[in-house]
DNA sequence: TTGTTGACTCTGA
DNA sequence: CTCAGAGCCAACA
């Protein structure tokens, strides 16, 4: 009954948006999305397994990897990235200068 | 219906 | 950048 489907499917369309080697965060998309980031991070945490959707570009704003209380699912995520040739630092943080992706339209 | 929690972000110091 | 407080919406009990 009338779930938040819309919504949701509006933050998955925008992070599947998101191409390989590049990542963005809760707020940009919440913001497209219509929505706070907080909103963006349930419906990624609500995202099921094996879905289209690359939530591992998704990130918060000082570029570190958020995740549940999945404690390996972080090493998951970087891995993933570390593949799309997105680069970490010492901190485990990655430079949005570079990587940080930018939507085309606002 | 209210109250709490949550993969967050912004502003000010 | 870090610390602290406030704001925002959605889902669950």
């Amino acid at each position: 009954m009338n779930p938040p489907s819309p919504l949701y499917q509006r933050i998955y369309e925008l992070a599947r948006q998101v191409p390989a080697g590049r990542v963005t965060t809760y707020g940009r998309i919440g913001k497209l999305a219509g929505c706070p980031a907080r909103t963006v991070g349930f419906a990624m945490a609500a995202l099921p397994a094996g879905s289209s959707v690359p939530w591992q570009r998704v990130i918060n704003r000082l570029g570190e990897i958020s995740t549940r209380a999945d404690g390996d699912g972080e090493l998951v995520q970087r891995q993933l990235l570390k593949a799309e040739g997105v680069r970490f630092d010492v901190a485990g943080r990655v430079d949005l200068a570079k990587f940080g992706w930018d939507f085309p339209e606002r």
